[in-house]
DNA sequence: TTCAATATGTCGTTGCGCGACATGTCGCAT
DNA sequence: ATGCGACATGTCGCGCAACGACATATTGAA
């Protein structure tokens, strides 16, 4: 798994495991809601990001009992959940600065 | 020039353009600063997006008098001002959603 | 005077994002 | 019944951005 900062579709995958555990239709979605429409990921993205994510044990299996043929589900790991974190507390910073540099000056 | 989101390098680029004008070299030291070390921009990935963003017209070459030879200034153009407005209510927005995801469940 | 910092730029590789394509199920309306 | 749209998972190849390596020149300080 490369280092961070985290790109905008991995991190909009992350973040949307953050809140529950999620098969990839239903990321797709969730990314499309949480960006009000702006980010569709494509099925290339994801199931690219995906794999990624779980060869960095970011994100694991994540197996149900009465699951229909073909559907499988994905959590985060402790170690997603911590560095998404760790990747939220940066974000957060960066939007202050980014307020404060833009802010001035003509709106 | 691309459509929005704009990636991580981009970004910060614009954005140390947004508080002054600046060259390349004190781009790439306010790049620095500003994620506390964290991002360090490699002079390829530089020139590279000032080429770009030169060609979309979100910057533009900035002419002082009595400047050494080889050194060239850019800063923001207004089409490029408000695109970084616009993407720095997007990122604030995400921050607030990411905020609020992460923080739930065991910190 | 030489070394580090300042300064600008090119080139080739790598890897990611993405659209297109492939495949199949399920529930509902006609 | 059948056909259609939503649900669901995945692959493949292209284009392009990011990046490290390389090349070069100037300036100021030890």
């Amino acid at each position: 798994m490369k280092e961070l900062p985290l790109t905008e579709p991995v991190f909009l995958i992350l973040l949307s495991l953050a809140g529950q555990p999620r098969h990839g239709y239903s990321i797709l979605k969730d990314v499309d809601d949480m960006s009000r429409g702006r980010v569709k990921l494509s099925t290339g993205t994801l199931y690219g990001a995906l794999r990624r994510l779980l060869a960095g044990r970011w994100i694991e299996r994540f197996k149900e009992d009465d699951r229909p043929r073909g559907r499988q589900a994905y959590r985060l790991t402790a170690l997603g959940r911590r560095n998404m974190q760790l990747e939220v507390s940066r974000l957060k910073r960066l939007a202050l600065v980014a307020n404060l540099r833009v802010a001035r000056k003509e709106s």
